[in-house]
DNA sequence: GCGTATGTTTACAACTCCGTTACAACTTCT
DNA sequence: AGAAGTTGTAACGGAGTTGTAAACATACGC
């Protein structure tokens, strides 16, 4: 998925950080100094920075002065609002605050990343792989014919997943028509969809809302 | 857009504010005191304050003690730093040296507004962390479904955390209707979100008036 | 024009949720 | 302490929402 430094002193917060990203499916380097930090970041191409705003031989945001042509989430201990306020100013695509539980840097993260729209194409769940640039899902190595229709609403799902989409959304993304009042069409697709690929469990319904595809938890790798 | 609370006792430089930030779409109200800001405060919910450091019967910061669920501007006289330490202590988001430009105005409440409104949509509060623009609420790590109907009970009552709020504000927020006479609706619904999200010690019940969301003390961060 | 593939609507069963109600437990005031 | 009023809590049933299959509509290749 993602490309993620992570430059963070403490090494047992490092560890805890790059573990649980990388269990989502992300890449993860880390770096626990600054001087680090920058040969790292001169040398390969990162999606994302998770940088401490406390180092031993410099801070974030000096760190982040010759970085900032990535998005990056600021780590802090207790609200420092001055810390944030320079963080915000420098550019600084969100904020986490020590101690923080894992739930929410996953969700920060995830949020910078799709703000960001540096996401892949592809995406694999369980035993299903899925390449949207290329239009082909396979499941358990077999190719499943999706429908152009199916292949939109899968993607809206994908891309917004663990999100709840609303029907609207839906509709409007997948559809592109503003539409008004009722149509079940939707409902028949994600119908459809849950069938065809075995999502029955992955595929939420929101009640009074939409859908909602989760890849966390149950059945595959995280 | 966004609705904001401007206190400022100076009359002509109120208006000045008012009118531009109307004029680029805000919904503005004034309050020239302390006490009448306490007042408004109280009876409708606010985006963002603009908060006079001097006033008449009180200053910007005790005042802001009351309402620091909702991000504030500090407008003060000549740059006093003792006052921006003491601002950004309590959780300013920025601050308004006067004499000021329009636009520097018109761009700092536009920050503070594109920073706040994307950060505010996640909450993390003992071991619940909530996004309210996915619509989704973990406790512990683990996902807990919510109706509708109770993430926009939730929403409000942490929107509004450390502030009462009343049943009239309550079905009015998250019901949409100006309701008549009796209903126990909202009661029932917060023993429902008290039981499902354990937050018996959280949701503290107002006498006569509504409820409060509390996050200070017991087991949560200061 | 015909058959097939895809997309949409319909119809009804199954389900979820929400407001009400009733009574118990509590708070406040005299 | 007792009365009056307020809130906690469990249970119920209706209104509305979703699941699902099947019918209907449309597009496309031949």
């Amino acid at each position: 998925m993602a490309k993620i430094l992570i430059v963070e002193d403490e090494k047992a917060i490092a560890e805890l950080i790059a573990l649980n990203l990388t269990m989502v499916g992300h890449e993860t380097v880390t770096a626990h100094t600054g001087a680090a930090a920058e040969k790292l970041f001169h040398e390969r191409p990162f999606d994302l920075l998770l940088l401490d705003v406390m180092l031993p031989d410099t801070d974030g945001f000096s760190l982040y002065r010759n970085m900032q042509s990535v998005p990056a989430i600021f780590v802090t201990a207790l609200g420092e609002t001055r810390d944030k306020v320079q963080g915000f100013a420098l550019g600084a695509d969100d904020y986490l605050v020590k101690p923080f539980e894992i739930p929410e840097l996953l969700a920060r993260v995830g949020a910078v990343l799709r703000r960001t729209q540096k996401i892949d194409t592809t995406y694999a769940i369980d035993d299903l792989f899925m390449d949207f640039s290329g239009r082909t899902v396979t499941k358990g190595g077999e190719a499943v014919e999706l429908t152009a229709q199916e292949m939109q609403l899968l993607e809206i799902l994908v891309r917004n997943r663990n999100i709840a989409v609303s029907r609207q959304r839906i509709l409007h993304d997948a559809w592109g028509v503003s539409f008004f009042g009722e149509t079940r069409t939707v409902d028949v697709h994600v119908q459809r969809l849950r069938k065809k690929l075995g999502l029955e469990n992955r595929i939420k319904t929101i009640y009074k809302c939409g859908y909602r595809f989760e890849d966390r938890g149950k059945g595959g790798e995280p």
